[in-house]
DNA sequence: GTGAAAGCGCTAACAC
DNA sequence: GTGTTAGCGCTTTCAC
C-alpha cells in the first residue's frame, strides 16, 4: 500500500469533529447543514488543504462525467474546429474530455481498443474516422454511447454533410460561370501507408463527376489528380494539371487545405487566379476567407458541437432522432472563382488578400464589422505606443 | 443505489470459478497463472462482456494516469500545434489527456479552480496562459505537479521563447535588408475585455524597440499599431499605416496570423510585397511557409513536446531541471522580406504562394520532398482516375 | 498458483 | 441537521 499522504474526507470529518457524511454534505451543494457547520467544515477544508478525490467521489457516484473524443490529425484546421465546438457543448454541460488525437491506423486502433476494452469514458465521440464492423461490434457489445462526426456508421447516431451534393455544388458553381474543362484535386491513400479511412474526397470527386455528367461533359480522367492529403501535394497535382497541353480552366480541391496548394501551384506556374484559373475549395476554413477562396461551406465548428450534443442526450438516456443527422452546405463564392478567359492583359492584381478584410472573421467564425479610435498614445513598455480601441 | 448492471470483476471470478485476486491478475499482466486458469478467465470476461472500470482500477491503485492541458483558443495554428506536441508525448507515455479549452477569462479561471480544488488530474500543463500569485498559490498549497509552455511563472518548470529577443531578430532581420521606417502590428488588449494574460506580443514589441534603438532609429510611435488578435484586425491596423503620408517600408506583425492580416491589407492598398512592403511574421506557422511570409520560427510542437516531458518527469518524482527552459528561435527568410525599394514597373508578381511547393511542410512540419509518378488509370467510383504515388 | 479480505476515498441511505 | 455505515469495483497483501 501506498504512504497515506493527502488528507482524506475523514481526515476533514475528524478535525472538524462531524462525520463524513456531513463533510461530504457540504462538498457537494451543502443542503441540510448548519451554516456554523458548514463553515467550520469550510474553514478545516481549507486549514488542511484537502482535496476531494474525483475518482473516489466518480466511483462512489458512479459516474465519471467523462467524455472521450477521437480526432484524426488534431493539427488540421477542419479537425481543430470541430474538436472546439465539441469542447465547447461539453464544457457546458460539465463534462471532462479527454482527447485522443490519431494519425495512424495503429493509434486509432489503440485508442479504439483502450476505450471499448475498459471503462474509461461514459461515451464517445469518433470524428471524421472510419469504424469497421470489429470496431462498431466492439462499442456495442460494451453498451457503450456512441456517436459520430463526419463519418457514416450503420447504427450510430452522426452527424455528417452530403459530399456528394457538395461535390456538385461546387462543380455546379464553376459550370454555371462558364467553365467546361475543369479539374479535380483531391485525396488518394499513399501506397502501402493505408488512411484512417477518410472517404469525403472520394464523395466530392462523385458529385464532381454526376455534376459534369448531367451537364453533357465527358469526364477527361487525365484532370482527375489524387495524392496524399495537405497543401504541398495539392500543388504538385495541381501543377500536373496546369502542365497539361490543354490545361483546366478551373480546379476544383477536396479541401480549403488543398486549394491552398492549387493557388500557389496557379501562382508559380504564372496562372493568375481568378483571370487564367479559377479554384473552389471545400470546408471554408479561417484561411479560406483570408484568400478569398470560393468554397463549399460546412458548419465544422457545429458539426462537433451537435456530435457532442447528441451524446450528451445519448448519456441522458434520451433517444436520438434523426439517426442521421445532415448539416446544411453552401457555396461561398469569393473571388477564386470567376467566367473562364477573364485574363487581363499584364495579369492584373491578384485576387488573392483583396476583398474588404474588415469582413473576415477573426475569432472562432465570429464575423465582425471593425471601426477603430485612436485613443490614446499609451506608454508600453517604458515607450510610446498608439493604442487602438476596437468598438463593435 | 443504482441497479447493478454492468457485470463486475466479483462476477467474473464466481462464474470462472476462482477469485477476484486472480482475476484481477489476468487483467493485469497475467503473472503468476496458470495457463488454463486465465484461459478461463478470458473466455468468462469475453462471455460476459466485462469492462473493468478505470475508476475503481485508478481509486485502488492510487492513481489514474491522467493529466489535464490547459490551452487558450484552442482554434488558433500555435496553440494547436503545441497541443498536438503535448498529446504525442502523453499518448506514448500512456497518459489520458483533459484538455480544457479557454477563451475568457471566467473560463480560465474556472477550469483552474476545477483542476485545483479537486483532485482531478494527477498534473497540469498550462500553455500561454499567465497565472497570477493567486493560481500559482493555489497549485502550490495542492502540491499539483504543474509545468507552463509559452508563460513564465515564479519557480514553476516552464518551457518559453526569449520573445524579446525574437522581436529584435525581426527588427535585424529587416535593418540589415535596409529598411529604417519599420511598422509593428500587435495585441493590445480591448477595452474592459481583459485577455488571458498574454504578454508575447508585448515583449516582441519591446524587442523592436531595442533594436531600433540600437540602430540608431528614433522610435515613431505612429508606427506601432495594437489592436485585438486576429487577421482581421490586423489587416486594419496595417491599413493604417498604409495611409500614412510616410508609410513604413517594412511590417512586423507579432504573429504569422497577423501577418496574414498585414499581408492582406497590402494587397488591398496596392502595396506589392515585398516591392513596396516588406512583411515579417513570428511563429511559423504551417501557412507562413505557403505564402511564403520571412517570420521568426519557434519551435511550437516541441514546445508541447517538452511541457509533456517534463510534466512526466515530475510525476515520476523527478527534479525538473533547468526550471526555465528556453527554446531556441531563428528567423526564416521568404520572400515576402526584402531590400527597400524594390518596386518592378508593373508591380511584378506577388511573392505569394512564388515558392517551390515541394518544399512546403505538410503533415505536422514534416518537410517532404516530393516525386510523383503515374502508377495507373485505376477505377473510382465507377470511374477512371488518374492515380498518383508518391516517392519519398 | 490461488482465495480471502482489507483497503482506496467517497456518496447516499438510514436512523436518530 | 447529523453520524453511521454499507457499498462503488478494483488492487494487493498475506496465508495457504
Amino acid at each position: 500500500m501506498r504512504t497515506p499522504d493527502r488528507p482524506t474526507i475523514a481526515d476533514v470529518a475528524a478535525t472538524a469533529g462531524v462525520g463524513t457524511g456531513t463533510v461530504s454534505r457540504v462538498l457537494n451543494g451543502g443542503v441540510n447543514v448548519r451554516e456554523s457547520t458548514r463553515l467550520k467544515v469550510l474553514e478545516v477544508i481549507k486549514r488542511l488543504g484537502y482535496r476531494p478525490s474525483h475518482l473516489a467521489a466518480a466511483l462512489s457516484r458512479g459516474s465519471a462525467r467523462t467524455v472521450a473524443i477521437l480526432v484524426p490529425h488534431l493539427t488540421r484546421p477542419s479537425t481543430v474546429a470541430r474538436l472546439a465546438g465539441a469542447l465547447a457543448v461539453l464544457d457546458e454541460q460539465r463534462y471532462d474530455t479527454i482527447v485522443c488525437n490519431v494519425d495512424t491506423r495503429e493509434q486509432r486502433d489503440h485508442h479504439l481498443a483502450a476505450l471499448t476494452a475498459r471503462h474509461r469514458a461514459d461515451g464517445v465521440i469518433v470524428v471524421s474516422i472510419y469504424l469497421d464492423k470489429q470496431h462498431l461490434e466492439a462499442f456495442h457489445r460494451g453498451a457503450i454511447p456512441l456517436v459520430t462526426v463526419d463519418a457514416v456508421a450503420a447504427g450510430v447516431p452522426q452527424t455528417i454533410i452530403d459530399d456528394m451534393a457538395g461535390g456538385r455544388l461546387a462543380t455546379a458553381h464553376l459550370l454555371e460561370l462558364g467553365h467546361r474543362r475543369i479539374g479535380f484535386v483531391g485525396d488518394a491513400i499513399p501506397r502501402g501507408e493505408p488512411d484512417l479511412g477518410f472517404t469525403s474526397s472520394r464523395r466530392r470527386l462523385l458529385g464532381y463527376r454526376r455534376e459534369l455528367a448531367a451537364a453533357g461533359i465527358d469526364p477527361d480522367p487525365e484532370l482527375v489528380r489524387l495524392g496524399p492529403h495537405g497543401p504541398a501535394v495539392a500543388a504538385e497535382l495541381a501543377d500536373q494539371l496546369l502542365r497539361l497541353p490543354d490545361p483546366p480552366t478551373a480546379i476544383f480541391a477536396a479541401s480549403d487545405t488543398q486549394a491552398m496548394g492549387v493557388l500557389s501551384a496557379a501562382e508559380r506556374r504564372g496562372f493568375p487566379v481568378p483571370g487564367k484559373l479559377s479554384v473552389v475549395g471545400f470546408d471554408d476554413i479561417e484561411s479560406a476567407a483570408l484568400l478569398n477562396l470560393s468554397t463549399v461551406r460546412q458548419p465544422l465548428e457545429h458539426s462537433g458541437g451537435e456530435g457532442a450534443r447528441r451524446l450528451c442526450a445519448l448519456l441522458h438516456g434520451a433517444k436520438v432522432r434523426p439517426i442521421r443527422q445532415q448539416l446544411p452546405l453552401r457555396i461561398v463564392r469569393r473571388s477564386s472563382s470567376a467566367r473562364p478567359g477573364l485574363d487581363l492583359p499584364g495579369g492584373g492584381p491578384s485576387h488573392l488578400f483583396a476583398a474588404d478584410a474588415s469582413r473576415m472573421p477573426d475569432e472562432r467564425g465570429r464575423s465582425r464589422s471593425h471601426a477603430f479610435r485612436r485613443v490614446s498614445d499609451i506608454r508600453l513598455g517604458g515607450q510610446n505606443a498608439c493604442r487602438m480601441e476596437w468598438v463593435a
